[in-house]
DNA sequence: CTGAATCCGCTCGGATACTG
DNA sequence: CAGTATCCGAGCGGATTCAG
């Protein structure tokens, strides 16, 4: 654990309520309950990492098969639809033949990259973390 | 959607790569690679809700459960144990009568601190939007 | 090329009862 | 108080096939 990360704990910690556990419950209920909602439109396997490809611009539906070597047709499209119904990603139809689809963020999509980028960080970091650990 | 919202939308869309999407898919690996590793750690229902009380200090058992009203035992506990294993969470056990024991994060836990306020953020930001479009 | 349809296994997570 | 044991249903997500 380096120095710098020593310092960030110890800010974080700096801001904690700091009050019994049950007031602290109490007053967390909205936190918890905002995560909930967070996860219950981006969980699952798939949705993030797609995101996170829409982030850099506009993908076709082959594209994006390409950048998730091991995702099924099925579960992209449903993937695609759901992200679609919350507004987060714009499907746009091309009248060529055959057909091209493309996707991309829509402006609420673009709200996410907050937390796009932390789970990026800390993914890279904790693999850092392990290999250290290993050796 | 407000200004400041646009703005930052607009900081993110400078950042990004912006070439061919099948560039992108090449340099793009290891970004989706860090997203799954952390999926794969603090996925669920339940591990994010727990690091984030545990955020501000220690609880006991019966604690986290009032603080998590729906979660059962055997998620509870099974959730912990997990968390512990990845060296997120400190278990305590005391030797009284009856036992008590204390769950604290680690200092490796405090890591997942800024994930957790952009879950948090975004969810409270999430509920507004709905809010406002059905208005 | 962009999916939809069908089938299916497996894991997640809930319910309930019980223990040191 | 702090869990464990057992059972079970739902749904996530994979494999394969087919269609416009």
């Amino acid at each position: 654990m380096n120095k710098e990360l020593k310092e960030k704990i110890a800010e974080f910690k700096s801001y904690r309520i700091d009050k019994p556990p049950l007031e602290i419950i109490e007053h967390y209920k909205k936190e918890l309950q905002a995560i909930q909602d967070t996860l219950e439109i981006v969980s699952g396997r798939w949705k993030m990492q797609i995101i996170s490809l829409l982030c850099n611009g506009e993908f076709r539906y082959s594209e994006l098969e390409k950048g998730l070597p091991k995702i099924t047709p099925r579960m992209l499209s449903k993937e695609l639809r759901d992200l679609e119904q919350n507004e987060l990603v714009i499907r746009k139809v091309y009248d060529t033949i055959p057909v091209k689809v493309t996707y991309k963020l829509a402006d609420y999509g673009y709200t996410l990259v907050p937390l796009i980028i932390e789970l990026t960080n800390w993914g890279m970091e904790h693999r850092k973390y392990i290999m250290k650990r290993k050796s």
